[in-house]
This record gives C-alpha cells, sequence and structure tokens, in this order.
DNA sequence: CATGAATGAGTCTTCATTCAT
DNA sequence: GATGAATGAAGACTCATTCAT
C-alpha cells in the first residue's frame, strides 16, 4: 500500500505550489500591475524562492497567461447558462447576480489582468475577446428567444446584449478596482434587479418620453 | 523690423515640437502601453533625438501625465451641457452622439492612458475619477429635472446615470481597442438614438415585463 | 553533519564577494577618481558581472561611502593612542611613525576617497572631519600632560597638534598620492623621528632665534 | 581718431566676458565640484548662454585648465621671494603671512582646482607638482642659506621647507574647504608668527625634552 | 558673436532568467 | 525540486558639444 505515495504525493504537491505561486502573482500584479511587479516581490508573496517560480512558470508571462486561462473558462461557466422555464426578468436577474458575484470573488484577479488584456493583443485575441463574444452571443440569443416567444418586443439584440454587458460593468468597476467594497448576496440581486427593471420598462414617463 | 523677430518664432516652433512629441508619445503607448513603449521608440516616431525628449518632458512618465492632462478637460467640454430646452429623448440623443464622436476621434489618446489609469492610482484620482464624477453628476442631475417637469418615470438617477455611462462605454470600448473601426456622424447618431430608445422605453412587451 | 552546511558557507562567500568589489571599487576610484570612474569598469576589476555590483551595494555612491566607513574607524585606533610612560620624544615618534605606517598602508583607500572629501559635504562632515576632530583632540591631550609634567614648555597646543598633523599629511602627500613609493618601516621610523626632533628642538641656532 | 574703437574695444569686451566666464566656473566648481557643475549651471553663474562659453573654452576641461594657469603663477610670484635683509624670523613669518593672504583670497579658485588636482594626474603634473617644487625649493634654499649663515643651526632643509608649507597647509585647510572664516590681516600676522615661533625654537622645555 | 534647441554617446540601475549548490 | 547569487541586456535620463538662426 505504499501506492499512491511518491510521485501522485509529489505531483499534488507540486500542484499546490503552483497554485499558491499564481494566487501570489494575481496579488502582486493586482496592487503593482504586471509590469511593476518584480519576480522577487512574487516569490515574497508566494514564499518561495525567485528561482522557484520558474520551476513552475517558464517566463514571468506565462504567469499572466495562466491566470487567463484560468479565470477565462471559470467566467464561461458563470455566464452562459439561461434559465428558460423562469419569466424573463427573473431569469435575467439571476443571471447578473450570478455574473456580479464572480467579479465580486474574482475582483482581484481580474485587476489583475485587465490592464494587460487592453495593453497586449496577444492577450486580448486569444483570452478576451472569444469568451466575451460567446457570453454576448449567449445573452443575445436568450433575448431573441424571449422576442419570439412574445416575452420582448422585438430590438437589435446584439445591442441590447451588448448595452446590458456595459451597465454590468459600469456596476462593478469600481470594485474590481478596489475604490469601492464588494457587495454582499443580497445587495447584489438588489443591483441586478435594478438593471433589469430599467432594461425592460425603461425610464420614460408612463404614455412615452 | 522683421516683424515678430526670432524669439516668438522660436516660441512657436517649441510648441510645435511639444505637441509633436506627445502626439508621438501618443501613438506609442496606444501601441505598446506605456511600459513596453521606450523613450527611444517615442523619439523615432516624433523623428527626434532620445534627449529631445526630456528637453519638453522631464520624465517618461510627464508625457503620460501630459497625455492626462490634455485629455481630460477636453472630454468635460463635451460631456457637461445638456440642452434643457429639447425633448428628453433628443437631449439626451444629442448629448451621447457629441460624447461618441469625442471617442472616435480621441481613440488614440484614450487607447494610451487606459491601461495606465487603470494601473496607477495617482493618475486615477488625480485625473480620471474626479471627471467621471463630474459627467456622472451631470447627467444624474438632468435626469432629476427631467424627473421633476414629469418627462421621465421617479427611478434612481445615480444608478441611471452610471448605466447609461456604462453603455457608451460598451459601445465605443472596440473602437477605442482598435477592434472595431470608428463610426461615421450618421452612424454615431443611429447608435446615441438607439440606446436613448431602450433606455427610454425598455425591451419588455406592451407595458410591462 | 557536512559541518557548517550551505548557509555559513554561503554566507563567508558572499562577505568576500563584497570585499572584492569594494577592495576593486577602490582601486579604480584612486586611479580615475569617483566621478571618472563607472560601475562597468568597476566590475571588471572585481571580475563579475556589473550587476552583481548592485546585490552588495545598493547604489554606486554606497561603494564610496562603505569606503569611508571601512577606513574611518581604523584610522582612530592608530591615531589616538599615546603612551604616557614613555619620554615625549619617544612617545610622538611612536605614534607618528605608526600612523605613517597606516597611511602606506591604506594608500590606495585614501586616494581613492580624498576627492571626494573634499567636494562633498556629506561625506565630509559624516565621516572625516568628526574623526580628525578626536585625533587632533588626543594629541592635543597629550602635549598638554606634557606641558604640566614639565616636559613641554607652554605653548598653544591645539594650534601645534593641528601643525604636527599638517606636517605628518605632508610627509604623506606625495606617497598617498602616487608620486613616491611608499617608505618602509625603518625609514618611517627616521622620518618620525625627524619630525619629532624639529617639532621639539625648532631649528634655531644654538638657544634663541 | 576711430583710433582703437573696432577690433580693440571688441577684445577688450571679449576679454571681459571670458573672465565674467571663467570667475563663474570657478564659483561653480567650489560649490559641487568639476564633475557635479554643468554647462548650464555656469552659463546661468555667468549670465549668457550656454553656447557662449563654448566660444571661449573649447571644452569644459579648458576651463579648469585655464583657472590652474591663472591661479599657478600668481602663487609663485607670492612664494618665491625672501626678503635675506631680515632677521631669519621676520623674513620667514613675512612669507608665511603673505602666502596665507594668497590663499584666504583665492580661497574660491583653490577649493574648486583642487580636488581636480588631486584625481587627475595630467593637471597635477602639468601645473601642481612643478609650482610646489619651486616654492619648496625656493624656501629650501632661503633655510640652507641661513644656516650658512650661522642663523640656523644645521638640519635637512629640504624637509624642513616641507614640514614649513604642511603647516601652512593645515592652517588654511579649514578656510579653503569654507568651514572656518577666512582670517584678517592681522590673525594672519599672528598665525604665521607662532608657526615660524614653534618651527624655530621647538616645543621642548627648556634644558632638552 | 550670442543664443539655446538638438544631439546622442555614455551612465547608472533594474530585473527576468540561469544555474551551481 | 528548492535556493538565491550571478548575469547582462535593456532602459531612462544626463549633459557636453554643435550649429542653424
Amino acid at each position: 500500500m505504499v501506492g499512491e505515495s511518491g510521485r501522485a504525493r509529489r505531483e499534488r504537491r507540486g500542484e499546490r505550489r503552483r497554485e499558491e505561486i499564481l494566487s501570489a502573482a494575481a496579488r502582486v500584479f493586482a496592487a503593482k500591475g504586471y509590469h511593476g511587479a518584480t519576480t522577487r516581490e512574487i516569490a515574497e508573496a508566494a514564499d518561495v524562492a525567485e528561482g522557484t517560480i520558474f520551476n513552475y512558470f517558464p517566463t514571468k508571462r506565462d504567469l499572466l497567461v495562466a491566470l487567463f486561462e484560468r479565470g477565462a473558462d471559470r467566467m464561461l461557466a458563470v455566464a452562459l447558462q439561461y434559465d428558460d422555464a423562469l419569466p424573463v426578468a427573473e431569469a435575467l436577474t439571476d443571471r447578473l447576480a450570478t455574473v456580479l458575484g464572480f467579479y465580486a470573488r474574482n475582483r482581484v484577479y481580474i485587476r489583475a489582468i485587465a490592464a494587460e488584456a487592453w495593453t497586449d493583443p496577444q492577450l486580448l485575441e486569444t483570452y478576451v475577446l472569444p469568451r466575451l463574444q460567446r457570453v454576448a452571443g449567449a445573452l443575445s440569443e436568450f433575448l431573441r428567444a424571449r422576442i419570439s416567444a412574445g416575452h420582448l418586443r422585438p430590438f437589435d439584440c446584439d445591442l441590447g446584449a451588448r448595452l446590458l454587458m456595459g451597465m454590468v460593468a459600469a456596476l462593478m468597476l469600481p470594485i474590481v478596482r478596489g475604490t469601492q467594497e464588494p457587495p454582499g448576496v443580497a445587495e447584489r440581486r438588489r443591483l441586478a434587479a435594478s438593471v433589469v427593471d430599467l432594461f425592460l420598462r425603461g425610464v420614460a414617463a408612463s404614455a412615452g418620453g
């Protein structure tokens, strides 16, 4: 029964080490930006020697890439599924509240990678744009289905999806940026509901605008 | 009696040179990010010697700061004035179309500074946040006034302003980022109108959700 | 059980490396002056990479400061103790010969730092003046005691101390500067004796002027 | 009678300009050292444009050389002539007091060039050493003559001359360095007399030491 | 001759990456 | 695998010097 011991245990320890380093990198990147962060600082934050980082990630940039990889698909899992059984308002509110929760929990990661995604076309095209398009596509699809079902009036669904995503982003910006405390679950639901309400009813006075 | 002899001419040339360098910096920052850009590249882009840059800007960072300063107040001029004489829809559409135009024309500058505004708290707090707050405040004020006038139903105007700004940002993001061509004036007006329409009427079917 | 495993050995090597760099710096400073010396030259003289210097000294100036620190207290140890049991002439000769020896052995260091001490008020005030004052004070004290004991006629001891130090400096200047070979131990003793003889007896003919 | 006007006046004006620049350079070198001084600072201190300096001195270093040249021979004029008609004590005191006066008046120049003379072998060998040797030689000669005349007991005159010069240097160091106020004429005479007194009589108690 | 903007070689310093232990 | 000292390429910035005006 020496069984898993040797190799497996070592592998798990290695995996844990890798995670520690990556999460240390996220914290340091979030605080100082990718360029402002030094591998020495990351090593200190991860409580390992500087050289150890390079046993797990060939270059500093690979830390960034790994953060993108890790984050990208987590987001998809959260942002794609709409519940077709629920009324529009609730289905949307549900999804938005969940997305807000994702942002809130991962705000450090997101802060860490956002500036680089902006600057680095390679990262943008490989990791960010495809995901955003899938998220937008799913949302657009949902809206289209609800129009067909008569739950929504006809409108440009692609544009609508983009605008909804913009609204969510606007809400999360200060939280991700760190200038505002992350909202609790109830607050998130309330925010999501407000957005959905506005999106559905508009703000015009009863009889038009 | 040569007219504006020496001094004045030289000063104007200096001013022009300063502008050339600054605009070269904007282009290089936009392309490679602040950290990715070297002073040598900027000098090449401006077609001057590396040292010349430092005759006009004490440090590389001052190039960035100058870009922020130049951009910040231009934006305010554009985003603050709402026409109280027009109907809500038109007043908003007007403003939004103008803002979209500003983004489109200044997309290179904005691309250049955005990543650093995200990363650098000093720049964020000095240049970006105050302006965003004033823009949001003016919009919020406008909405509040229109509620009082009975043109809009009562709702949380601060939130509404934020969401509107988020929608505009969502529209401009790909253009500023350079992944999409800037829209012409007609297209901008159409986009603005769509946003305003959605904002005012909502997307719900008939008169409910 | 390899004894003083890893850590200790590495620390000692680091200490040695530090010394190598510092002594290389002293040689280059002595040859070209602080400003004339480049970190590249120092690195070459120490046979390390340029960056290695900065693992041991945060800035080039810290090399200079370290040289001052190292030299300053060594000098005090040598210049302060007078033997009260000996006759004046011998006590003084002893001390002077020892000081000459110190200068001769440390001439490279002294040459390295002298110009900067002259130029840099911070270094002068922190390292040089306090030590010179202590040396002068001790010498002055010694003279005063010997006057009380009747071994010397009454005179201004502070002035006398200063003049004695000037004489010693005058002797060592060409040696420190490198335009003259350093004297051996016998020669140093002879020089010291000559200075003391002149200082005690004067040069006037017979018993007057 | 347009006489001297043209060329001569211009030449005199040029000469004056040259002097202004040189004296500005001396002040700035004295304050910051040769390397610490920039041509821009010198230009400001001389109230001319930076380029103007180079109309008078081909390189920055030539400013330094000019300072050496100007100073060197002035010193010789002062330090060489001994009055053979006076008693030893008075002849020496006279000379020393005059030299002290020279140091005091020219302390800024001397401070400016001292560090560089120390560092730069070329300057040292061309300007400083030859002059020092001539000064020492003259002093030595004077002493030798007075020994022959029976005014002084026989001793090593070269050594004696060097020691005397060391004593004078020791007195002037703090004044040249700027840490002590320059002495007035009376004080200088008193100091010179003290030095000479000590040099002639020594400090031993009446009957030996 | 005076001016001062332009020049670019030369410096110190940083930091990702390597590798001997 | 872990360590951290060594490496050296690369970058921001300085400043003596030039030269068009």
